[in-house]
DNA sequence: CTGTTAGCGCCTTCAT
DNA sequence: ATGAAGGCGCTAACAG
């Protein structure tokens, strides 16, 4: 059966409602309403007519209605530092993915590493009624958690993933910075190095913390003593990299690997040691962290750590659609953890090791 | 003046309405709204004292509730082929630090290059009523352009970013990529190669024949003859970058320079040549495009194209925010063009070019 | 099975 | 300067 309304054609293509379709049907938008939703009190025929109808007249439901009335926006909020690079841009992605067919729409907003832009962008978000929120945190102080248990009052789900804060009733997802850097500093050992630098990140940050007990932990099990000018703290950027093995190059006792929680760190590390005429691995071992593109694109490829972005922007999601779906787990946090992958590429391999 | 609810506290911290705010006060909802908005009708003290309460009872604006109204969701709908990628990713970043501060929200929506769910994104778009879709098109078909149209007829901002089509009414903002193939070209030529390769990206794509095109008349003005030998569709990837480079090399009369609109591919052309034993820049130049990060860490640094994405998505957010505001400049299509850089890097410089 | 009613939170005429 | 009323589009409770 078809329906044609030729004299309501230019009507039709401004924008239709359940009230269009009911008055067409001389029926009620309630039972439209019905229909299109699939309750179960409704009529075979009813149903198939408004069906018809509604995509005769090209009746799309409007969701800010639905939105209002059922208090959920569908739209979750996701707050990174910086959307522009790999890592983050990655887990975006896999957060994406993993909500889009769940009907979710995925708002991002940078913060710049500035915590009063974070303070403004869940503001903003809580303002727009985001059904939940997935944040890497970029506001290192410990005291000032204020804004972020306003979300959790607000019984809004909050994860963490990669960058998070310890607290209670919000889940995370992080890799295992501890497991991923005592592998790294161990295999370091295995080729041979016994005197490793490390590049630190700002350990005001808990997956910096933890990369640093990793390193700590392998050369204590190792039985080799900590030298704290090898200790060294850098931003994420190639001339930081080079700065910082300048300083270790300057040693007395110069270092003969650097493990670089930064693989642009690592980077510019390599180009200050070829620089400097020294072989790499022959005479000294890089790692990186991050897997960045490129290191696998060098002329001397780069060994780094994995940190599965894709998997954990997935992960976050499941974490949150499981705190929608399930009452019971909404309670309760949930920290999940994934494994760190190295990969052990020419820059730090002098030995197989497997 | 101060005020307490101690009873209340519990209650506020669910979330207050204006009909809170108006019972609080013993005035009308309306009044509570005028005073909120800066209505003019309304004496200093009740404005006064409303901001005092709403501030005080920890009043937020329910977005979904003036959206319904307004019909205005504030926000707008970015359709890339993928985020993951350094140019996406600069965009994205773009329009929303140009679009944040005018409250706008930015929904991402990725179609994998996949026409079927760019027709799905738009959809989803138009239900969740964006004011505005900024798009870079996967779908490449010319005659399948309905549903695009359809966001045209609802009168909806469109504007294209990168990859667009050419369609009446809508915006756009491109780099001029005649111009910048034509200048490599020539750059090619000037230095001193005359047997110049060009791997293409699709061309039912705008962006790619224009590269073409841009390539060919730098040769036509400069009296070299087009060799279709040295022509190869490549997808954006190193691998088909080697693949290519192999074939050329197999030819009886190989090319002495490869301009590649793809940096990957012009990374896997290097890393062949380097493997035959040849010298770059002085046997053979290689030029990229797109300015990915990796063309300037390399060993031998590539020459490339910068497209400047963030201004790109700066551009495309300030045409759209131009539409909203101006009605007049709704109707109007606006084409950007924004001029390209060549970044003439150790990959193809025999000779100082200035 | 279907109609009636009401309300999500806001703003904007129209009165007063 | 303020109040009253209605509606944006949808759904859920309550009647029948």
């Amino acid at each position: 059966m078809y329906y044609f309304y030729p004299d309501r054609i230019f009507i039709m293509s401004e924008k239709t409602t359940i009230y269009d379709i009911a008055k067409e049907l001389n029926i009620t938008a309630a039972t439209v309403s019905r229909a299109l939703n699939n309750n179960p009190k409704i009529s075979q025929s009813t149903r198939k007519l408004v069906l018809e109808t509604a995509n005769k007249m090209n009746y799309k439901q409007n969701r800010l209605a639905l939105a209002l009335r059922s208090g959920k926006s569908n739209n979750i909020g996701v707050i990174v530092p910086r959307i522009n690079t790999n890592f983050f841009a990655s887990v975006i992605r896999g957060i994406e993915e993993e909500l889009h067919p769940e009907g979710y729409h995925v708002i991002i907003c940078q913060t710049h590493e500035d915590e009063n832009r974070e303070i403004e962008n869940i503001n903003t978000l809580l303002n727009a009624q985001v059904d939940g929120i997935l944040m890497s945190v970029s506001n290192l102080a410990e005291d000032n958690n204020h804004y972020i248990e306003r979300v959790v009052k607000k019984n809004i789900p909050l994860i963490f993933f990669d960058r998070k804060k310890d607290m209670k009733d919000v889940s995370s997802v992080t890799i295992d910075d501890y497991q991923a850097s005592y592998q790294t500093t161990q295999h370091l050992i295995d080729q041979g190095c016994n005197k490793i630098a490390f590049f630190s990140g700002d350990r005001s940050l808990e997956i910096y913390r933890e990369r640093y007990r990793g390193y700590e932990q392998a050369l204590l099990d190792n039985n080799i003593s900590i030298n704290k000018e090898y200790i060294i703290t850098v931003k994420s950027n190639v001339i930081e990299g080079q700065e910082a093995t300048e300083k270790l190059l300057s040693l007395d006792n110069p270092p003969n690997a650097i493990f670089s929680t930064s693989d642009f760190a690592a980077l510019g590390a390599i180009q200050k040691l070829k620089e400097n005429g020294i072989r790499i691995p022959e005479d000294f071992c890089v790692f990186g962290f991050g897997n960045e593109p490129f290191t696998k694109f060098m002329e001397l490829t780069i060994s780094t750590v994995d940190q599965s972005p894709l998997e954990m922007g997935k992960m976050a999601a499941q974490v949150f659609l499981d705190k929608i779906n399930n009452q019971n787990s909404k309670k309760t946090e949930n920290k999940v953890v994934i494994m760190p992958k190295l990969l052990i590429r020419q820059s730090s391999t002098r030995i197989a090791d497997n």
